[in-house]
DNA sequence: TATCAGCGCGCC
DNA sequence: AAAGGGCGCGCTGATA
């Protein structure tokens, strides 16, 4: 892999960039020791339960006679057999090497106890060994952990970390989130500080393809993509768009797309949405099956992605034909001008060979259409938050602050923060990113925001709290604090939740 | 005993 | 014509 940056710029910021991670990884996050012991202790404990009521199961059984001393408990080309031959499971989902998964996935739905005891164990076996234990074994004498972060290592000039990878600590499932969070504390006397970028990637994918329509939904804070397309796939009006239905339309069509899926990947997950989610006509009490069928839509239809057969065409009235013709109004008519970038940088790419990004690094080899477009947004949205970082540590180096920075997951920045210094660390790293930033980089075309979590005193990564920041001060649920109120109205909402 | 591919799963 | 981008880490099972 060529990872040589293509001028100076790249040059530059990889090597402050350096700079600034080395300082980040000495300086380390502190870790509730105690607590992680205990954790530890009690998640073997329940692993040794789920052990006694699996062993003893009449699966198990059948899994002995089959595998004789060779059985294992862990091995997943073992429980295929076990799932699909043995206990007759329907196969619904394939690997990449067409073996049948044995993933969560293919297994949902299916009400069989011993799987879901299964499932439950793997889970608890993934948190003790990738996280409590790792974390365990990498932490100081005095209690900090020092992730390594890399910028020699992802192809599109990202950073990645390692021992531990502090880049992939649960948070989607919130009880694993809270199990793993919770060892991460702040210093004596302070707080743990989290800034993202807003939406980083659509923004910096805006700035190469320039789509107008994308740009006007960044900017106007009055239209929002997700809950159109929310209201286009599921046929609903503005109104009646849900957060769940939004949610579905961003994770399940837009980003999707935008990565390169199409809607015969798209359809079937849209579909399952509606009854995982629960989702209904908002207002209403109307489930969102029975809106669709009122539509006349009430089948999926064919998805089938086949090697002989190729892509199947459902039949219109079906689900999947209308995400196909919404699809089509997508690129042809909505982002045009994102399609029409997407082609030509791919075709130039062809052409050349190599294509350079906006942040000064040039990426030779042999990509996919998918992975040519892609590229050059990932790194560059990252460089984004490199930059933020290296100056964040300058800037409060400069005005002798004591607040640290702990942690970076590619599009966010973690401190440690002295609760006297949170106003104006704050200030700063909002007068970098929407201010400073842009005029480093004319490439910027759109707004670029940071967004803030807080972990009140006392409390853990885990309960981090949204909040606003906007001109010096900080607000929550609208209402505007000083940030000791602010500190104390949080610490009360978390204690509240426990 | 070491290494590798494949799979699964956590994150952005 | 192609058809979801990028990581690190644990584990199995095959192979050297």
């Amino acid at each position: 892999m060529n990872i040589t940056p293509q001028d100076i710029r790249g040059l530059d910021l990889f090597h402050r960039g350096t700079e600034a991670l080395s300082e980040v990884e000495a300086t380390g996050i502190r870790i509730d020791v105690g607590y992680l012991d205990t954790a530890r202790k009690e998640l073997k404990a329940q692993i040794k339960e789920d052990d006694k009521e699996l062993y003893s199961s009449k699966e198990w059984l059948l899994w002995r006679r089959r595998f004789g001393q060779n059985a294992n408990i862990d091995s997943n080309p073992q429980l295929g057999v076990i799932a699909y031959n043995e206990l007759g499971l329907e196969v619904k989902k394939r690997t990449e090497k067409g073996a049948a998964s044995t993933d969560e996935e293919a297994f949902e739905g299916i009400d069989n106890p011993f799987i879901s005891k299964l499932i439950r164990r793997k889970k608890r076996i993934k948190a003790l060994t990738t996280y409590l234990d790792n974390i365990r074994r990498e932490v100081s004498p005095d209690g900090f952990l020092h992730p390594v972060f890399n910028l020699n290592t992802v192809i599109t000039y990202r950073s990645s970390s390692e021992k531990p990878n502090f880049q992939n600590m649960p948070i989607r499932d919130p009880e694993m989130g809270k199990l793993i969070r919770r060892a991460f504390i702040p210093r004596p006397n302070c707080v743990l500080l989290e800034n993202d970028f807003k939406g980083l990637e659509v923004c910096v994918s805006a700035c190469y393809n320039k789509d107008p329509v994308l740009i006007s939904y960044i900017k106007d804070p009055t239209k929002d993509m997700h809950r159109d397309m929310g209201g286009q796939l599921y046929m609903l009006k503005k109104k009646e768009v849900s957060k769940k239905t939004r949610y579905g339309a961003k994770n399940k069509f837009v980003f999707p797309e935008f990565y390169g899926s199409f809607w015969a990947q798209c359809a079937p997950a849209l579909w399952e949405w509606i009854d995982l989610g629960k989702l209904m006509v908002e207002g209403t009490d109307i489930p969102l099956k029975v809106h669709l069928a009122n539509h006349g839509i009430t089948e999926l239809g064919d998805c089938s992605i086949d090697d002989e057969n190729g892509i199947a065409s459902p039949q219109p009235g079906t689900f999947a034909h209308h995400v196909m013709q919404v699809e089509k109004d997508f690129w042809n008519n909505r982002f045009r001008v994102y399609a029409r970038w997407k082609k030509e940088w791919f075709a130039e790419y062809l052409r050349k060979g190599y294509f350079d990004t906006y942040t000064g690094f040039r990426l030779e080899g042999v990509f996919a259409r998918n992975e040519a477009v892609n590229y050059p947004i990932q790194g560059s949205g990252f460089h984004c938050l490199l930059w933020t970082l290296i100056h964040t540590i300058r800037a409060k180096r400069k005005a002798k602050m004591s607040s640290l920075v702990v942690g970076q997951i590619h599009d966010s920045m973690l401190s440690d923060i002295p609760v006297d210094e949170l106003d104006d660390f704050s200030a700063m790293v909002n007068e970098l990113v929407s201010i400073e930033l842009p005029k480093v980089w004319d490439w910027i075309i759109v707004p670029m925001q940071i967004e803030t979590e807080i972990c009140p005193p006392e409390c853990t990564w885990y309960d981090k709290k949204e909040v606003h920041y906007a001109d010096g001060v900080f607000s929550l649920d609208g209402k505007q604090f000083p940030s000791s109120a602010l500190l104390k109205l949080l610490q009360q909402k978390v204690k509240s939740s426990e």
